[in-house]
DNA sequence: CTGAAAAAATTATTTATATACTTTTAGAAC
DNA sequence: GTTCTAAAAGTATATAAATAATTTTTTCAG
C-alpha cells in the first residue's frame, strides 16, 4: 500500500486542523491533541515539534505548557504543512519514476498527470485552515 | 520524500512500457529490460514475475527464455499494472489519513481531493499502453 | 545426456519509516 | 529554591520497502 503523504505529514495536518478548530493561541499539550485525533502521543509530539520551526505552531515548555496555533487560521495553508514535513518532491518528480522527466523530455503521461498534479498543488495552496474548520469539527467527532 | 506509486510499481510500469514499444510476444530477458529502463536487474525480474500472474506479462523459462507482453498493447491499461502491484488503496483511502472517511463522514478536503483522485483513476483506466508507445520510445532514449 | 541460460523461488542485507521509550532542558507554581 | 510538568532531544526497536545475492527449477541447443 502506498500513500500520497507520509504518516508524519498526515498526523501533522490532523493535529493542526484540530488546533485550528480551537482557535489561535489556544494551548493544548501533546497528550490532549493526540486524544482528539486518535494518534500516538509521541508521534504527535514529535511532528508538532518539527512544525514549530515553520512558525505555524508555537510551543510553551514546562508546567502548563503545550502547543498552539501560532498564526490565524486564515493565514495558514495546507501546502505549508506538507512542505515542512514531506517537502514538495511529490509535486516535482515523475509519477512513473523516470529520472529527468520534464516538458522537454516527458514521460508518456507527463502532460495529463502534470495537470492533475498542478491542480492538487493549487488546491493545497489555496485552502486555508479556516476553510476547513467546520467539516474538521464534525469529522473529529466521528473518530474513536 | 513520498511517492504516489511504490518503486516496485514504477519499475513494473517502466518495464511493461518498454515491452510495449517492442511489440506483443517479443521476448526479452530481465537483463535486457533492466538495461533499457536503467533499473536493477533483480528488481525488474522480481516485479515482472509478479506481473505474470495477472496475464499482462508472459514468461518463458530456460535457455533463450525471458519475458514478453502477453496481450496487445491496446488491451492493457495502466491501472491494471498499478492494481496488481500496489493495489488500489491509494484511490480509496483518505488523503489526510483519517480513518473511515466517506461522503457521509467526510474529511475537510474529501470532495475536492476526491474529484482529483477520480480523475487520476479515470486517466489510468483509459490510457492503454498503445497510447503511450511513441513518447515512451523517445523517453527511453534519454535514459543513461 | 550435458551444459548453459534464465525464470522462479528463496534467503539475506540495507535503508527508510513508523513506533516506542528515555533523558535533558525549560518554565511555571508553590 | 524545590517540585512538577511538558516540550525538546536523543535513543532504541519494530516494520516495511528496497536492494542484493543465492539456490532451485525449467528448458533449449548441441
Amino acid at each position: 500500500m502506498t500513500v500520497i503523504f507520509s504518516k508524519k505529514c498526515e498526523i501533522g495536518i490532523q493535529a493542526i486542523l484540530y488546533l485550528a478548530t480551537e482557535g489561535e493561541k489556544e494551548l493544548f499539550n501533546a497528550h490532549q491533541i493526540a486524544e482528539k485525533v486518535k494518534q500516538p502521543k509521541e508521534f504527535v509530539s514529535k511532528v508538532l515539534q518539527t512544525l514549530t520551526s515553520s512558525g505555524i505552531v508555537g510551543s510553551k515548555k514546562g508546567k502548563n505548557g503545550g502547543f498552539f496555533l501560532n498564526r490565524s487560521a486564515n493565514k495558514v495553508r495546507l501546502i505549508e504543512i506538507v512542505e515542512t514535513i514531506d517537502g514538495l518532491d511529490i509535486f516535482n518528480n515523475c509519477v512513473l519514476g523516470f529520472p529527468g522527466c520534464s516538458s522537454e523530455e516527458p514521460c508518456p503521461v507527463h502532460d495529463e498527470w502534470g495537470r492533475l498534479r498542478d491542480e492538487a498543488y493549487k488546491m493545497l495552496s489555496e485552502e486555508t485552515l479556516e476553510d476547513l474548520i467546520d467539516i474538521t469539527k464534525t469529522k473529529l467527532l466521528t473518530l474513536h
